[in-house]
DNA sequence: CACCATTCCTATCAATTCAATAGGATTTAA
DNA sequence: TTAAATCCTATTGAATTGATAGGAATGGTG
């Protein structure tokens, strides 16, 4: 059970447009350098967030992307479900309209239910703001 | 994020060990025929949980299967780690000992931590036992 | 001792996912 | 018109998943 690259990179793309948005458009070729993250890759997954609607873009030269709301309006739950797909998906339960014949009587539901409450509970408590917060007081550490 | 096949798997053999065990050795095949698993797939997990020193195993003809503990002594975290390896890995953070450079000012490895808690907390506070207990339940449910 | 059921071990395989890399089409500010 | 950016899609190598397969080793039973 792991978090993929491309998940974690959406955070760190999602705060570093929150951090770095001064009223003109990021562009993915900075995002990618002062992350350390191939931009080509970037691109894909800015792409997905994209059509998420979780961020804007403008096209073009002197393009790039903003969020598309506060940083306080984005969980890590919601960015990762855009890019990982469901949290915590088991085979057995509910994959496309289809649960396993032994639902009823299969008590290992149970695990993955409580499972999935705790893993969406944990991400759906963090704000993208969080982030940004603990950004700061880590710059401020550095700086003092 | 979700939970393979093997991990299920070796749940059900486990409970299906801590259920039909009545003295003599649990066979694979009927585990396979019980819980409906390719048998051949069974053993390889067996095997897994063999190394591990979560099963102990009799060769030979009459051979097969028991725990090597009693019920209330596994947590499912116990059974999921031996054959998913680490819950919630994520690169990032002590893979092979080689930590990201940025780890100490990156912000993320704040959510891995976190969930990291969360899921191991739900999965280390389920027992065998209670698997066994919950599918009693079931069964006097349907035979009442 | 011979048989046969069982665990044990290893190889192979098709499909999928992961993590990129690559090339170019489209758009737009200057 | 040009350059810089997003946008779109294809490809790729490596790893993982979820098995299938074949046979060696073991040990109880007749």
């Amino acid at each position: 059970m792991r978090i993929s690259t491309k998940g974690q990179y959406a955070i760190k793309l999602m705060l570093d447009l929150a951090i770095y948005y001064n009223g003109e458009p990021v562009k993915i070729k900075d995002i990618a350098r002062r992350q350390d993250i191939s931009d080509k890759y970037l691109e894909q997954i800015v792409s997905i967030l994209h059509k998420a609607s979780l961020v804007r873009s403008s096209r073009g030269a002197k393009g790039g992307y903003r969020l598309a709301a506060a940083p306080e309006d984005y969980t890590i739950g919601m960015i990762l479900r855009a890019t990982e797909g469901e949290l915590v998906p088991v085979d057995c339960a509910q994959i496309n309209g289809e649960d396993c014949k032994n639902s009823d009587k299969c008590v290992t539901v149970r695990i993955w239910k409580r499972l999935n409450d705790a893993v969406n509970g944990v991400l759906d408590d963090i704000k993208l703001s969080d982030l940004v917060e603990w950004q700061n007081e880590l710059i401020d550490q550095y700086v003092i």
